[in-house]
DNA sequence: GTCTCACTTGAATGATGGTTCAGTTGAACA
DNA sequence: TGTTCAACTGAACCATCATTCAAGTGAGAC
């Protein structure tokens, strides 16, 4: 199984990957849990609380956003700690992260 | 009915509004159609030579596009010619387009 | 060991979205 | 008027997706 897209691309399938990045991005709750990551690591729970999104969906969504090579994550003990992707944060700038094709800026 | 959105806003609705424009552009379709139009105004038949698209198809496309207000058209006798829409083409910067929430570039 | 917590998985549901087809509108022309 | 062209609309179909529910895993506490 696939489990990251590389998305930091710049050639003939900057389209394609482009649109796929997209997809994933464009859900209001993933882009909350990105922005939310955009200070740093957070556990399902943290996020859960700050969201106010049942931990179950935002385990399908961060499981989504973890295919799309956005986030990742790491166990700690019970809990699993998310992060952005080191690519990401590589490129990030400020409060904008480059995804190659585009440019995503939080307020 | 409603015929845009206020793709433009940078209020506590960024990310609502940013969503809805991002489900817009994460086709790859769409994604070319704006590509195209970034060198100028092109009537359906003219990007249904470009990019093979049926052109029932694209005026789906091209209706979604419109109503996101990202494109506006235009008719000239038979022909409709579509354009990016003002706002984005003042916001433009080369061949990337500056949408608030987020900034599309193109190779 | 059992129990609970934190999270994940998979199935099921309903909703949304892309594509195709058939039919329609509107404009130009004979 | 009738015909043709260019584009549009609406319905239908199928695929994908978001969400919920029930069940499962895995780690720590007892």
């Amino acid at each position: 199984m696939k489990s990251s897209l590389n998305i930091l691309r710049s050639d003939s399938e900057t389209d394609i990957s482009c649109a796929s990045v997209l997809k994933v991005l464009a859900d209001e709750t993933r882009l909350a849990v990105v922005e939310v990551l955009l200070d740093g690591p957070r556990t399902v729970t943290e996020i859960n609380e700050m969201l106010e999104v049942e931990p179950t969906l935002l385990s399908h969504h961060l499981r989504a956003l973890r295919e799309a090579g956005l986030v990742t994550r790491e166990r700690l003990g019970r809990h699993a700690s998310y992060a952005l992707a080191p690519e990401l944060l590589a490129r990030r700038k400020g409060r904008a992260i480059d995804l190659g094709c585009c440019t995503i800026s939080f307020s």
